[in-house]
DNA sequence: CATGAATGAGGATTCATTCAT
DNA sequence: CATGAATGAATCCTCATTCAT
């Protein structure tokens, strides 16, 4: 848990060796945060699977609280850019405009397993690592929120429902889904492990939500 | 002499005072693991907060996995009689089915804040601590099984969207909601935390799934 | 987490502190371990006898059942070079091979007073430390064998007791005789912890074994 | 290893289920003694073992050196009457009397697996569990001795060797191979656990000492 | 006689972090 | 930039022993 004490900031590496180090390390501690959650991963199991000692982690990253903020940082630009993909959606995207949010999150859930659970990881320690870093250029979303405003206007879309609600519904279902497969697969008796079941349940979700 | 790591089962409290104990064990630990997590969970913290000696949980519940062990159960439970509370709805809530149950799931995680937390911590340490004791009657979900294939046959629900898919929707959504509520605030820009914007947003997710 | 009881093996000391830390938990855990047995000693107590960090012995040696193997095959190459040191007997002393080794092998007990301990620990515990690290040259023993042989040719030693029996009887007597002292003051009625008797004893029981 | 505190006697089992209790505990402890040593052994296990609520352990030996402490007593009176077995030996077995008393010997740890680790134990605790209970009638070894003596008078034994350097050297010898077979198995690089190679070294002892 | 509940003092092992080179 | 040595404070778990019924 969070110690209260002075914020030890890591220093920037310089040299290319120590960049080298530091991306070592920063992939490690990932797949550790990800794999055991934030007390359960260990500095020295990071520090031995990135092959380099474990004060190289203090002087870069100051102590693992910083290590886990970085680390989460770099999630939530995945998360941003997972929306800049959006930009080559045009006009005569809108009707379908829904179940492609949807494959898109599913997808990229798929291709970034340990994503949901530095998400999760983060709430379950009371997001106190902060927000994203880089600012934003505009509102986040800002295509989809356009491209979705022209959905209601052409009456795809309900004009009583808003972008942030359509976009939560969305991110809500395929985070849940990934971060829940192992006990919604007991406790409603299908197998969502099971990737043809996967399909199925997605061309049903998308029909209960934009079907016709 | 070599340890021999016996899966130390813990036995049953058989006076009433064990079993006040024991009682009192179990709602602390809930507590702490829905505040920590497993790993940040502490034995020493748990015993001194239900003021008994620590080796009363080795005594009561073998170990702390055994003592996670039973509090996912008693977990798994409270979703089941989460379940069966739907036993009232009848033919006329047919039409209100999804609203009425989104709305049921979103007050219970609201009177059960661990619920999820301990959901999600299963779910991240792999979903090693088993499943429900099922002395289940019947079919999980029974009754609103019944009452969704109603619907189907009226035409309120879609005929190709089974009721795995629906359940799964509205769970998703309103665990996401749960335990989501802090980043998705950062996200999103709009205060999850503020009661008026929930209900706001809960409003316009039912238009969307069940809108006219 | 789950724990995976991976047998964490020590590092190597590798400067020169390290090796003198090393070396002083080697020499207090030989101590503890001959004074209070396997499970009588305790990791604390080395620690601070040591001055030491008790972390410093997980570090170097694993845990306490790796101190032990350490301590255990050190014993064990005590036996080897004692053994080393009859190379000095040459053919004028097979008359007296016997006595000579039993003189010897009381003398090193003497000298080693806790050799006696650290073995019969290991047979307690079910001889689990494993064997010497046996980077010997030819069998155990080499040299006393020849000797004895001559011995046999000579006539001074019976044809059909093999050296084993022989070494089996001398090794036997100078062990129990240490490890056995205090009981066997008891029973016999004589005091064994007494030099002289001790003397007279060994004077008799060569006299007994090779006498005339 | 030993607290020092007020000597807490336990009280004797009166009634015939008492007895019966204390005779359980007894048999397990002794066992478990053996079979884990001083420190290894665990009053937990003892009571479990014996089918009974530990705190009868408390009630009947005062505490773990309490029981200790008969279980060591017996263990002693056991080699008194291994002692007074010899009572059959009449002068016609004077000249044998040697090959008689180790064969019994060998024989005697046989059938009792547990004697010398208890033997062994009580002398690395240091021998604070005192003398045997009952006082014995004369002399120990009191037969054996006079048998003995005859053989020295017929010159079948040294005059110079005293009973006492006679009777140590087998009780060692026996002694030492059933406490030392696995690690002189290793040392010697002959199966001792083997029944005929033992066969085969007691042959060969009996001849060593006492042969021609 | 018998037992379930309770406890204080360990006991092995681990962790995040700092020091010295 | 890099590493081996070192440490204090946990952290899980166990033990002998006592209490209350």
């Amino acid at each position: 848990m969070a110690k209260l004490k002075t914020k030890r900031e890591g220093i920037e590496a310089s040299s290319v060796r120590g960049r080298a180090t530091r991306d070592r390390i920063f992939r490690v501690a990932t797949a550790e945060f990800a794999a055991k959650g934030y007390d359960g991963a260990r500095i020295d199991v990071i520090a031995e699977k990135a092959g380099i000692n474990k004060q190289r982690i203090y002087a870069y990253f100051g102590d693992k609280d910083g290590l886990f903020t970085e680390v989460w940082k770099h999630t939530l630009d995945l998360l941003y850019e997972e929306d800049s993909q959006f930009g080559d959606l045009g006009e005569q995207d809108v009707p379908n405009l829904g179940r492609i949010i949807l494959k898109s999150y599913m997808d990229f859930h798929d291709s970034h397993p340990e994503f949901w659970r530095i998400f999760v990881i983060e709430n379950l320690v009371g997001g106190r690592h902060g927000r994203p870093s880089r600012r934003r250029k505009g509102q986040p979303y800002g295509h989809l929120r356009e491209l979705y405003a022209m959905g209601q206007k052409k009456e795809f879309y309900d004009k009583n429902v808003s972008f942030e609600a359509f976009i939560f519904v969305l991110t809500g279902i395929s985070s849940f889904y990934t971060s829940n497969k192992k006990t919604m697969t007991d406790t409603l008796g299908i197998n969502l492990l099971d990737s043809s079941v996967k399909e199925r349940l997605i061309e049903e979700m998308d029909r209960m939500l934009f079907g016709k």
